[in-house]
DNA sequence: CTTCCTGCAAAATGTTTGCATATCC
DNA sequence: GGATATGCAAACATTTTGCAGGAAG
């Protein structure tokens, strides 16, 4: 399978992101395969997978193996997060900014007909995590949370593609 | 990493979930593999991958591919539905059976040091799905969603193993 | 100058597929 | 009997790893 997002704007960083010190926080070095790693992710208008970092005007250059490692790295030190997108997406990982980093925490809709995503920024994430916490009688702690919404899009709606 | 859910005292289903019927809804034929799977799913105290289904008693003799086939056909008929446990479980896909046939929707708080897995049934999917669908340009159907909490279980707090 | 990163090639893993046979309805 | 499911083996895709050379601090 082979899906796309519907909308390609790209995303304007709410602070331009400077790669030399976001990498130096996370005890990285600053080498330009992970600066042109974290250009894509800052202007990614959707999540992104190895693959399509692979091929990118500044990636065209770097191992496929390096990148993986770059993703690693980068989920390591909390710099991106991993996202489920669904049956649509699942063959392979796909990673956007953390929250903390591009100050944009969303969630996402996507749609299980032509894989559309859409941002949403509305999130409960507080509320759940204490109800969670006092209904639990195993954790002590919530740091994160995903939530993900599958519909379909209006398009594929009216074109009863599903 | 080969991590595994906390407790394992398995799970009593609501209706003991009939094999014949809920295959023969689906367009599915009654088959030992696929009553053994169907039995693996709704006793399971947690989401189980493939390799899991592989090896369970009723299942030693299957196919792996068989035991694919099978988790892809019932994820289609909407038997179960995949779920995502984040990184302690990124390796390999693990499903659960669907709220509608366990009659017990929930969503899952998982250990990021040791893998443990809770359960929790406070669902604000209503709201937030209403919420996002009202604030979205290009979504008009919201069918399902995903909602997960990573933290730390309080044995691995007190361990201070992360 | 030391540590870490990268490329290359090979391997491991999880999952899918083609085809002939067996099974279900 | 006809449609569908299974086993087996081979193919696939993605991701991981070992190692030697190269770049960053």
């Amino acid at each position: 399978m082979n899906m796309h997002a519907g909308h390609h704007h790209h995303k304007k960083p709410s602070a331009p992101l400077d790669a030399a010190e976001t990498l130096k926080k996370a005890g990285l070095k600053l080498t330009p395969s992970r600066i042109a790693a974290l250009d894509a992710f800052s202007h990614a208008c959707c999540p992104l997978g190895a693959d399509e970092l692979i091929g990118m005007k500044g990636l065209k250059g770097s191992d496929s193996a390096t990148i993986y490692r770059t993703i690693s790295a980068f989920e390591d030190a909390g710099i991106i997060r991993r996202i489920d997108l669904g049956k649509a997406y699942k063959d392979s990982s796909r990673y956007e900014l953390a929250g903390r980093i591009s100050g944009n925490h969303h969630h996402h809709m996507i749609c299980e007909s032509c894989g559309a995503i859409e941002d949403f920024k509305k999130c409960i994430a507080e509320d759940i995590s204490s109800l969670a916490l006092s209904a639990s009688s195993l954790f002590s702690r919530i740091d994160d949370h995903s939530l993900e919404l599958f519909g379909q899009c209006k398009k594929c709606a009216t074109h009863q593609s599903a």
